[in-house]
Order: C-alpha cells, then sequence, then structure tokens
DNA sequence: TTAACTTGTTATTAACATAGTAACAGTAAA
DNA sequence: TTTACTGTTACTATGTTAATAACAAGTTAA
C-alpha cells in the first residue's frame, strides 16, 4: 500500500486506551473504533507491548498505558511499529564501477540520516499527552 | 516496494549528468550507472524536464541541468518526483461516532504536517552541488 | 532518402508490501 | 465446562512500484 496507516493506528490505540480508559478496551471495541479489524489492531497491539508502551493480559481485557501518556511521544511509537525506521530509501544497486553509481548510496546515506533526525526530532516532541489533548479539544468544541 | 529509490535514482540521474557532462548522457549511459533499465530513467527524466530541472531536445542526446546545482535543492527533486509528497499518512478510515475516531485525523494531519517540514526543511538545506561534491570527494579518496 | 539512433510516452507484466481475514492455542472467569 | 479474550500464525486480497516491451516522432550521418 502507498499509504500506510500503522503508525496512525497504533496511536488511534493507544489513545482510545487511555480516552476510554474506565471503558472496555478489547481488540474487538478498538478495531471498531479504528474501523479495521480486531487481529490488525491485536498485531499492534503486541508491538506495543513489546515496546513497553502498553501493558496486557492474556485472557482478560486489561489493556493499560504502561507508562504516563507525557512520558510517551510519536517517536517511541513510531519506533515500536515501523521495523523498517527509514523514510528515505537509497537504491542499493548501484553500478560500482561508475563515479556516481560507486559513491552516491553513501552520500545520500548521510543526507538522508539528517532528513531522518529531522523528522525524528520533530516527532520526539510531540507526547501522547498533547495528542489526547487535542483530540479531547477538537470533540468538546463540536 | 517498501523501499521506494525514485528519489535516489532521480539525484542520480541529475548528479550523472552534471559529472560526466562531457560524456554521453543518454538513458542507456544513465540507466548503466543506475542498474536499471532505460525506459524508467527516462520516465524519471521526464518528470524531472517537467519540474525544471533539466533540459533535453526530443531525439537528441542533450540532456543537461536547466539550472546551476547550486540553485537545485534535494526538495526540488523530492518534489518533482513524488506525486504523494507526504512521508506520514493518516487512516481516513476511522469511526466518526467515535471520540477518538472522529477527530484523530485531524490531530495527526496537523502532527504530521510538523513531521513534514522539518523533512523538507532538512532536504531544503541540501544542493545538488553538494551532492556532487560529496560524491566526488568519496571517489578521490578511493 | 535511408538507416541507426535517440527521446518521450504508453501499456503490460512481475515483484512485493500492506490490509484484511480466518483460524487456533492458551489464558481467565463465570 | 462454557464463553470470551489475547497472542500468534497463515493465508488471501489489494495496491504500489519496478521492470520490461513497444512504438511514434525527432535527429544525425551516410
Amino acid at each position: 500500500m502507498k499509504y500506510s496507516h500503522k503508525l496512525s493506528d497504533a496511536v488511534h490505540i493507544l489513545t482510545f486506551v487511555e480516552i476510554c480508559k474506565d471503558g472496555d478496551p478489547s481488540s474487538n471495541t478498538i478495531a471498531s473504533s479504528v474501523e479495521s479489524n480486531p487481529s490488525l489492531v491485536r498485531r499492534l497491539m503486541s508491538l506495543l507491548v513489546k515496546a513497553n508502551l502498553l501493558t496486557s493480559q492474556p485472557g482478560k481485557v486489561a489493556t493499560k498505558l504502561a507508562r504516563p501518556a507525557e512520558t510517551i511521544t510519536l517517536l517511541d511509537v513510531y519506533q515500536a511499529i515501523e521495523d523498517n525506521q527509514q523514510l528515505l530509501h537509497v537504491d542499493e544497486k548501484t553500478n560500482p564501477r561508475c563515479i556516481v553509481g560507486g559513491n552516491i548510496q553513501d552520500t545520500l546515506n548521510v543526507v538522508y540520516d539528517h532528513v531522518q533526525q529531522a523528522a525524528e526530532n520533530s516527532m520526539n516532541q510531540v507526547t501522547l499527552q498533547a495528542i489526547i489533548d487535542d483530540i479531547l479539544v477538537r470533540n468538546a468544541s463540536k
């Protein structure tokens, strides 16, 4: 798919768990909010648990944030979800016998790393709490 | 593809045209440096011409940069090549009747715009000339 | 003019990542 | 025991990109 929603859906899950913490944070309920299916949600939740952003108990509907929403950033979620964390990718198959083909990979890797750093810095400045607050404000002003 | 090489290949083309400007900038020659095929290269070149980064003449091997490499940035190439210019994408199919699903799209769009801006600022600071210089330095130190 | 080459474009196929779905073992609780 | 949930795996469907082929139109040289 051109438009990967994994990050957005993962943020959605975390947000839902916190905002509806007195409700029913089952994968079925969350899936109906994401308008996806429970299995997909569970797969993402599994990654979030492994990254220590969520806690859960097998067989029980007991999902909670593993730590306060103020301490979770968008970057945390990004790194938990995206197995390939690079936004830009070099072409790894260029002709090594050409001046350009033989060096451009290293050159672009450095450049792309800077772009990545800039994007990640931006992601690191957004907390889950800020996202939650914004959602609540938007909801209140409807 | 998970790893799109379009941007890298486009930079490769521009770099090749400039570095090998006294040589043969035909799509065949460039394709052998990119280790891709001439048709793919021509398609990318077509986009670069439309974006006023390259000039060419039908039927003639006469491809050149449309303007000095100092005035072309990675962002220019990115915007010329990537039809969808967003690096991150919101899930546009969330449940509007849920507090979270009904507001998270707007919330994330703002957040993602900031990330995009940070990435594009970084891309805008890299000129094609800087990339060319780096390639030449790397090549000289081999 | 012809022949060989190029660009620019379109169409088709192949490769592959992601979304969606189904299934099932294991756990918890009534 | 029955029900419901989690966590995981496998499979299918969908959609994007890479790769390839083909061809009209322009250029150059013989």
